[in-house]
DNA sequence: TCGGTTGCTGAGATCGGTTGCAATAACACT
DNA sequence: AGTGTTATTGCAACCGATCTCAGCAACCGA
């Protein structure tokens, strides 16, 4: 390859670079025989643009950065094949960034995508504490925000209804005949767990009935804990919402090493909506997110604040996905 | 922001720029006292060197692809983290490239990541078909390829031993009493779910048992046929080995919802070894791949290539992790 | 004191594009 | 034919670094 530039193929077009830039990126600008000479000129040769060059001389690129805390988690992993599909699709690149939780790592990211000229950048939860590093990477781009952002409606954000995922959990089950129903919490301080959690609460005793949080710890292991607790438990619920669907994977994973059968001693629900589930054992019921309509909106918000500067907050509607860890409660 | 240029801080400092460039990636070229000062200058108004610009120039970016075919699939995206973590160790960034089986897509991202002057890519196994589009990429570039490639040893690869993998499974299971023990292959014609097949069909005759392959297709769903070939056979095996975690789920679902228990009526075990696999019900008993290292060593390979243009092809050695979904077989 | 090193810094071309501005061509109209 | 548009294309500066080459000062030995 002997270093394909603009200027090589404007010479074998016989025109000079500025036209070959302008048949590439500003079509009509081109008398369209030119153009089409061009296209056709470089296409032999194999020529792309440089999307570092384009980069460093628009000062913007296509480049959009996807910040999650940990792609080994089912969730963020799908959320980033939705996105990087989503963004495909309108021409960008996502580009994945896994912080593990570090703070320093998100900074860091940040600063590199601000110098990568990222036109905004997408964020998925981790810690509320995020909004801090976002006010200064949101000073010269955008991000939008995957939950909620304490205190900073300035940045658009796209979130599921948790009080109604909470409603549809609590319906299936009772309408399956439950009425002893426990909660086990969801990971660290994100918006998402707080509000789950606030939502059963609230909803249970609205309808008269006592919430039996079986764990609100923060952590991985609020599953196993949530498990325990229940096995202590003199009376047990007979149904059990998880706060996504990875506790619920553990949740039934530890109750069913203590030899507690779901859903025939003991339903489980999740929350997220995971292709995994489908391949769990027994297939987990869950109130389904709509990920993938999650990453076209995040990136359709982005640009949209890119235009006319809107901030919008989109609150999207869960639905139950039926599969075999509920039924109705032991007799 | 207002732009902050190499220029600026070089103004500010009261040197050239080319001092700035130099007390930034030429610390022994510039005078001590001089580059403290520009550090200490840079510093105070919040400066970093763009990353495109120097690629641009340097025609070499810390840029590395990891191009995965299905991010969604646990074992890549645990490849990812731990590659992830080691390029950072090293300076570099993983640029996470997820191609969803498609070909095309793939050579995009060669291309793309060839424009981007990366200087070197690792690729997981999606196909073996790859060998061609990389035959271009690798043209100016390196790849190191995680999987074995067929006919081609003019790239490094790392792999783990299937056979031994297999060998270790089986002897696990006979070791619990096992002799009658199946088999369900893994996804697409990667050289992984070959060898392993492989591998088993060998050990399995070598020992003078009969093979008794369950399933030996190649989609996502290789682990609910098989699960359903089981339940027909008059007399099934005592134990499964799956050709990955995946699979093995994907079995020990489909069998459970058909009243089959695991381990009391078959014992399943899975290979990858999956963080996800402490979380099934029952826990899943798998082989181990050293995923971490994996990462390491390819970035390892990728970099003494550049350097003394080595191809090595390593090959680890996998481990048994007891979990939960194997004991002995049923009286 | 003078030629030869050595150490450090400045100049300016260059990487691969983009873009405002000027120049030229082509066409319309009076 | 003369003048005013309008469509195309060329020119050259610029984006933010890197790097070779040259200049200059201090230092060495004879």
């Amino acid at each position: 390859m002997p270093d394909l530039s603009i200027d090589v193929v404007a010479k074998a077009a016989g025109v000079h670079r500025s036209t070959v830039s302008r048949a590439f990126s500003r079509p009509e600008a081109v008398k369209s025989e030119t153009r089409e000479h061009i296209l056709r000129v470089a296409e032999g040769l194999g020529y792309t643009m440089s999307p570092l060059a384009q980069a460093l001389r628009r000062k913007t690129s296509t480049f959009i950065p996807l910040i999650v805390p940990d792609i080994t988690n089912p969730f963020f992993a799908e959320l980033a094949k939705a996105m990087t599909q989503a963004a495909d699709d309108r021409g960008y690149q996502l580009l994945l960034c896994v912080t593990n939780g570090d703070p320093a790592k998100t900074d860091g990211y940040f600063t590199a995508m601000q110098a990568m000229y990222a036109p905004f950048g997408i964020v998925a939860p981790s810690t509320k504490v995020d909004s801090e590093a976002m006010k200064r990477f949101a000073f010269g781009h955008k991000v939008v925000v995957i939950d909620r952002v304490e205190g900073d409606a300035s940045v658009p954000t796209v979130t599921v209804d948790s009080r109604q995922g909470i409603t549809i959990a609590l319906d299936h089950l009772r309408g399956l005949g439950h009425t002893s129903i426990g909660y086990v919490s969801g990971i660290a301080g994100t918006h998402t767990a707080q509000d789950r959690m606030d939502a059963y609460l609230q909803l249970t005793a609205l309808s008269g009935g006592t919430p039996i949080v079986l764990d609100s710890g923060s952590d991985l292991d609020a599953g196993t804990r949530g498990a325990e607790h229940f096995l202590q438990m003199d009376n047990p619920p007979t149904a059990i919402i998880a706060a996504n669907d990875m506790v619920a994977f553990a949740v039934i994973s530890a109750l069913g090493q203590r030899g507690v059968r779901v859903p025939e001693d003991v339903s489980v629900i999740g929350f997220d909506g995971l292709a995994l589930g489908a391949r769990f054992n027994p297939p987990l019921t869950t109130v389904r997110q709509p990920i993938a309509d999650m990453g076209d909106i995040a990136i359709e918000l982005a640009e949209k604040q890119n235009i006319d500067g809107s901030v919008d907050h989109i609150v999207l509607e869960p639905q139950l996905l039926v599969r075999g860890s509920t039924s109705g409660p032991r007799k």
